[in-house]
DNA sequence: TGGCTGACTTTCG
DNA sequence: ACGAAAGCCAGCC
């Protein structure tokens, strides 16, 4: 995908995130070639919460921990939105995060 | 224009 | 093994 903004880039691959799956911000930062600016990623979530339609609740840190859980609307919400989805919540991090863990880099062809 | 910031990650001490 | 610090880069004063 070529987009000009950053952004942009950030939401599609985080829109095709399959339901109930999760993915990291450095995988994220990785598949756009940004590398190690795995802050930038979680930045753009940030702006992206209110003007885009994204599911910022299925990218967490590489732990799967919710780290921006506080940045929603109401920190409770990001767990209830990833267990609607068959994603298990335990003290703010996900369970099984191995297997829920989505690679943009493994399940998108660049 | 220049510097600060950040929902992360890695590495050094 | 645990804690602190730096590295990264695009937006926003």
């Amino acid at each position: 995908m070529m987009k000009t903004n950053f952004f942009e880039m950030v939401y599609e691959v985080v829109k095709l995130i399959p339901k109930g799956r999760a993915t990291s911000y450095g995988a994220i930062a990785n598949y756009l070639g940004t590398g190690r600016s795995a802050r930038m990623v979680g930045w753009a979530m940030n702006a992206a919460h209110n003007l885009y339609d994204v599911p910022a609740h299925r990218v967490v840190n590489r732990n799967g921990q919710l780290s921006g859980k506080n940045h929603f609307e109401n920190p409770r919400r990001m767990e209830e939105l990833l267990e609607s989805e068959g994603i298990h919540v335990s003290n703010d991090q996900i369970e099984n995060f191995d297997k829920v863990f989505w690679d943009p880099n493994l399940e998108l062809a660049i």
